[in-house]
DNA sequence: ACGCCCTCCTGTTGGC
DNA sequence: TGCCAACAGGAGGGCG
């Protein structure tokens, strides 16, 4: 599944392909994704319209295009390749848009947990991007503003790491892996953190997203390229999908819980609880 | 404002 | 070997 990692190197791979490219035609073979394509609406806009950038918020993609954007959300099974224009169309290849250099830009998703909708003019003030928290990977994701985040909440840190208000981009997985780079307990409550606690939680968000960047966006499944090659190593999972396992710093056995029905993955002895939220739980 | 739970969907997995 | 249920998971939306 596309994270913010996977994003980032759609984004940074197509960019050379597609921008600068005049949309010729666009063809809507399935148009209830997460919300219905407005189809009528982005043929008028962006047929004939040059795409002259692609940003990334998030996990979000923004095609700037005409008086505005594309935006694409990939959901958890999207992906957008750049093809050549007489292949055959595949299953789930919801979306095509018919370039003028003989190339196609497809959206294939087969759960349609994707999007694909037309934002006018400024795009922060789009109902899906107006409220996001930072980027993880810029600097005014830190320490001192995970704190103030994390006060007076009685949330789980890990379901507060995913929550895009504070920040964007962390995912069940990074989650997870970042809180075991912290030796950090999912399951403590945000408000339990200290500070030093937080620093170490930035850290380790910007280490392991940095990571997977620098790895070509490896995906933790399986995963191909935007041109379909396939590809990059899988990082290293420290805890994801790891139950029973022995943790690769200790060698206890790895645990796992499911809440609010995403499973967590940690160790045990790497990533302690205080006694008192022990017998919370008890 | 916050926390909890539901929903969308289909390929994969595991049990019998 | 084959069938079928359970599962996974991003994130908006509704509700208390």
């Amino acid at each position: 599944m596309p994270e913010l990692p996977e994003v980032e190197t759609i984004r940074a791979g197509l960019t050379p392909l597609v921008v600068g490219r005049e949309i010729r035609e666009l063809h809507i073979h399935h148009p209830r994704l997460r919300w219905v394509i407005p189809a009528e609406q982005l043929t008028k806009e962006t047929v004939g319209q040059t795409i002259r950038a692609i940003k990334r918020r998030g996990k979000y993609l923004l095609l700037a295009c005409g008086s505005g954007h594309i935006l694409i959300h990939l959901g958890m099974s999207g992906r957008l390749q750049r093809v050549v224009a007489n292949a055959p169309n595949a299953p789930h290849d919801h979306v095509v848009w018919l370039l003028d250099d003989g190339y196609q830009l497809r959206l294939n998703d087969p759960r349609r947990f994707g999007a694909v909708l037309w934002v006018e003019g400024e795009w922060r003030d789009h109902f899906l991007l107006a409220k996001l928290g930072p980027e993880p990977l810029e600097t005014d994701f830190h320490a001192e503003y995970l704190h103030q985040q994390t006060r007076n909440r009685r949330i789980a840190i890990k379901h507060l790491l995913m929550n895009g208000a504070v920040v964007v981009g962390v995912g069940n997985i990074y989650a997870s892996e970042a809180l075991f780079l912290a030796k950090v307990h999912p399951a403590l409550l945000a408000k339990e953190l200290s500070k030093t606690q937080c620093a170490a939680l930035v850290v380790a968000v910007k280490q392991v997203l940095n990571a997977a960047i620098a790895q070509g966006g490896t995906t933790l499944r399986d995963y191909r390229q935007s041109n379909g090659q396939p590809g990059y190593f899988a990082i290293e999972l420290q805890v994801y999908g790891r139950a029973q396992k022995p943790c690769l710093t200790c060698a206890t056995p790895i645990q796992s819980y499911v809440s609010g029905q995403r499973s967590t993955f940690y160790c045990p002895l790497c990533q302690p609880r205080p006694p008192e939220i022990e017998e919370m739980l008890r």
